[in-house]
DNA sequence: ACTGATCTGTGACGCGGGTCACATGCACGC
DNA sequence: GCGTGCATGTGACCCGCGTCACAGATCAGT
């Protein structure tokens, strides 16, 4: 099959590997089989948009391969990154389900496969399968945590450098780096991004990793970030 | 039947009149009456404590009858108020979906009466009524949209003043008081209480007060706040 | 290799608002 | 009445960090 953006296409539900991984796409063969019937699989490059904020709900976007970016922004252009979504992640559901708008943008930051699914086709297939409604509500509960989590920490922080610790502990806790005792992690945002995820600014973010580099608390090396004491970063990451 | 803590108890979902206005409570008569054998109706006084944040989920709580403030914590004491429930809304959802703790505190700040359900119970009801379980995953999405504001306006926001002026107006649209151009709203909660809704000190909501009073934007009538100029209260809630 | 463009690093400055420390007001019970 | 407790007001202080203004660094395109 062709690749566009240089990926391979999974091309059914069906067969596709990951399945059993993702909350919402393990669903028995009768759902998934009509869910291959409404689904619109899609490929789009790096930078692309899905939807915005305030636009009327289309339908839902289940993310398959690549990373989007989900972020609200005020009037004035400044913007706060809730998330980075992965694969497996459905997008736009709320909204969806709701009828109301999307209560945020989703770009991507990687070339993404995407199954699209739209409002109507996808209203009634939750009606026709029970099993699926269900999923749904657990992705929404799994949101609904998320933003919990987001709103704690921009509402109870007392400073940037605390969540900004939070923020790198958080990303050493991924690929299996967790048990480590000096995880490393890929630093895939620019100061500006990472800025724009924790509410602050660029500088202050540099200022802060010129900190941590100096206190000996993180390394970088390239691209990578090596995590030298872990138990530094908590104390700053809880000193709430 | 007795009334505890003065109020009158609905006996049954089933001749409730506000059934209709109620996004959960509006089911089919068969899912009402399976709904009904399982529930628990109970009355908590003023200040009771639904579930604490951290706790695993027993089950959901229907607000039936009065308020409750829902908010997180820190470890310091600091707390930050989420949203004040009002009747009709399902608390504890998320939670008992997904099986994760409780992401937030429930504490009743009225007189309230509370359908609770067990985990088990409302989860097997769920497998049962596809209808409810859509009305679940509708819930979760308003639940979703008000988190998704409360980060924007705590992320997004410049000032105090500006975030201070949004409340305001956001009481003021209730009631009907809408249309009107000089908004009438109940303080019904202190100012340390406000400031722990917008997430600054109880100081800064006594000064930001005081200023509004004199720039004669509100004005106080004992514990009734009249809104006499909301076009200036929209210009600070949005200098954003 | 030259040239923008985009990212990173750093100093100076100033404002917002958190914190502390009080004074005052207002309701409650006894 | 009087004291106790909680809500409200207000001044003084000061520190975190946003903003502005640059200087280097890194990267991409031709």
């Amino acid at each position: 099959m062709l690749s566009p953006y240089g990926m391979d296409i999974i091309e059914s539900c069906l067969t596709c590997k990951m399945r059993t991984d993702r909350i919402f796409c393990d669903l028995p063969t009768s759902a998934l089989q009509s869910f291959e019937g409404i689904k619109y699989a899609t490929a789009y490059p790096k930078g692309a948009v899905l939807f915005v904020e305030g636009q009327a709900p289309r339908g839902i976007f289940v993310l398959c391969k690549g990373r989007v970016k989900l972020s609200i922004c005020a009037t004035d252009g400044k913007t706060l990154i809730l998330k980075i979504a992965e694969p497996g992640e459905v997008l736009g559901l709320s909204a969806t389900v709701s009828g109301k708008a999307y209560e945020l943008t989703a770009e991507t930051i990687d070339p993404c496969q995407v199954n699209f699914v739209k409002r109507e086709d996808f209203l009634r297939f939750l009606k026709d399968h029970a099993d699926a409604c269900f999923k749904v509500a657990e992705q929404l509960s799994e949101k609904y945590n998320n933003a919990c989590h987001e709103v704690r920490s921009l509402g109870l922080s007392h400073s940037a450098a605390e969540k900004l610790a939070r923020l790198l502990l958080e990303w050493s806790s991924k690929n299996g780096e967790a048990a480590k005792q000096e995880p490393r992690l890929k630093l895939a945002l620019t100061h500006e991004e990472i800025a724009q995820m924790i509410g602050t600014s660029r500088e202050t973010v540099t200022r802060l990793f010129a900190d941590l580099k100096k206190r000996q608390i993180v390394q970088a090396k390239g691209s990578t970030l090596v995590i030298r004491n872990k138990n530094a970063l908590r104390v700053i990451a809880s000193s709430n």
